[in-house]
DNA sequence: TCAATATGGTTGCTTAAAGAAACCAGATTA
DNA sequence: TAATCTGGTTTCTTTAAGCAACCATATTGA
């Protein structure tokens, strides 16, 4: 592939596209969501080569997005579990399925049905809101001047990027 | 790379990552919405290669993420717009760039700092809520019986997957 | 009018990552 | 004590990413 390194973006999307941004790594977080935790398990479910899942596993728990546990019960050894960094990628992944069951609806299957464990009723499409809770589009906002949107700006000929 | 297809996937998160999930299109797609639209300013904001830039619109295009416009303006024959498909996105890339700013700040930038053009004040972090606006994580939901989470369940050993 | 430049590409080559399958070592079970 | 399960590693092949050169059209500018 001889990717390149965002390691060292100075944009947070890049940098976040470096730990959870490839084919498998967010597919891994969405499936440990869901549940599971063992390398078999993962490699089941996903379909993926196991020398892929090792280095994906390995680099997600580098970034400490999962953690590998111990856990010394019969034959299962290792349990690769959510971090707290993990889980806050709940709104992506959530946000991403959406996306994926408003644009690319399967024919034989129903969007995802999550619901609150406490009242049973439905999540709420993940939008982004001003103060109020009021959706927002792209184009209802704006970043301040002085602000940073975190690519070059090149502003000679009166290009603006944000 | 010999990448795994996801087209068929009956995952609608992978069938997403099929589309916008590759290490460019999203940061494509970010720049758009920052107001980037034409291959050359792609190609120097993003420090692309211009074979795979070319590529990658072009898939962006097919997928109706992106739209290309023929600007018969001096010089700039074509540009790249967003979609409502695309803009859509505007959730994904602002959760993704929360996450970053969050988990990953870099030292020597502020976090996004993005408004509301009419009230002037500052987004919410983006998040999955319940019908009445309240935050959940992971932990507080559930994939109702009889709906799908679209990974296959493999339940004989009582090991479940939602 | 003719050269220089910009735009939006395409082509060919090299490098590196993904995929498949075989192999492996430690622990458990039978 | 052999079979099995676990979580890997190794080797090899295929394919995509990156780089640089090239190119056709359209515009400017001298």
């Amino acid at each position: 592939m001889a990717r390149k390194r965002f390691d060292d973006s100075n944009c947070s999307v890049a940098r976040a596209l470096n730990e959870v941004g490839d084919w498998w790594s967010l597919l891994v977080v969405l499936h440990a969501m869901y549940g599971i935790r063992r390398f078999v398990d993962f490699q089941q479910e996903l379909g993926i080569a196991r020398n892929i899942l090792c280095d994906r596993l390995a680099r997600l728990v580098d970034n400490e997005v999962l953690k590998k546990v111990d856990v010394g019960e019969h034959g299962s050894r290792f349990e690769y579990r959510l971090t707290e960094k993990g889980r806050d990628l709940f709104p992506i992944v959530i946000a991403l399925r959406q996306w994926g069951d408003k644009w690319n609806p399967a024919p034989d299957q129903t969007p995802l049905d999550l619901r609150d464990r406490e009242t049973g009723r439905a999540i709420l499409p993940v939008e982004v809101q001003d103060a109020d809770g009021k959706p927002l589009t792209v184009r209802d906002v704006f970043v301040p001047e002085g602000s940073d949107t975190g690519i070059e700006k090149k502003t000679p000929d009166g290009k603006k990027s944000a």
